[in-house]
DNA sequence: GGAAGTACACACAAAAAAGTAAGTATGAAA
DNA sequence: TTTCATACTTACTTTTTTGTGTGTACTTCC
């Protein structure tokens, strides 16, 4: 009985089809989820900050992948009634939490792209 | 001059648009990748066994994401000539590097659910 | 003799994500 | 006075990802 719908889906279980965990790793992992969650890692930025740091990042989807962080409690938007406008994004604590883990995960891959590389050489060797 | 392409690729650069670090985030945070790394920290799986754990997997995104983190290096993929087929799937060194802080990640996800869905109705509120 | 299980591959269709271009309001600089 | 910068939104198109259904080769179970 401890395999029950709502029992698993009480702490969340990302093996169960539609526990909502999936989407917030969604968010989180997406392409440009991640760069933000680093990026605001670092400090503050504004808007457009954020798109000059982030190669390739279209207005529209910075503007999309921030509200999903924002609504999930990860991103604090703080915009200013001045002209022209001025939006601050930083993490909120809990923003912080997985901006470390994510990051942990990205310095690895950063760190040991050589490691990967040479795997895929290998591999394609071996045909 | 720090700032050159070749430079910046040397050790990978998830900022720099056409860096390979890229899509090897892309496979390992990727919707099914993210899983097969959580199971195979538990332990070998055959093909089946994955495809029962992780709900929802269809046998084509499953094999074409075990063929993508096994290019990687992560994943190693031992089958024996028997019949019907009998293939094993299991973390290499380099994989359980890399499924420790996946598992970090979504430990923290599974964990912290609560907070995050409360976070999204206060967000809903405030409108 | 027909069904089921295994680990895939392949063609095609559907769905989801992402990009593009344009528009908005306002003030300041050239 | 045209242009630029800000922080977006919206409509539309393209690209990418994912799903579906089928086939395969062989054996065991009913």
């Amino acid at each position: 009985m401890k395999n029950r719908l709502s029992h698993r889906l009480e702490k969340g279980d990302l093996f169960a089809n539609p526990c909502p965990s999936r989407e917030i790793l969604k968010h989180v992992c997406s392409r440009w989820g991640v760069l933000i969650l680093i990026a605001l890692h670092g400090g503050t930025h504004r808007f457009s900050e954020l798109r000059r740091k982030m190669e390739g990042v279209s207005e529209k989807m910075l503007a999309q992948s921030l509200r999903a962080l924002t609504e999930d409690g990860f991103v604090l938007r703080v915009s200013y009634p001045v002209v022209p406008p001025f939006v601050e994004y930083s993490l909120t604590p809990m923003g912080k939490e997985v901006a470390e883990r994510v990051a942990a995960l990205t310095d690895w891959i950063e760190l040991n792209l050589p490691r990967v590389m040479a795997s895929r050489r290998k591999m394609l060797q071996e045909l």
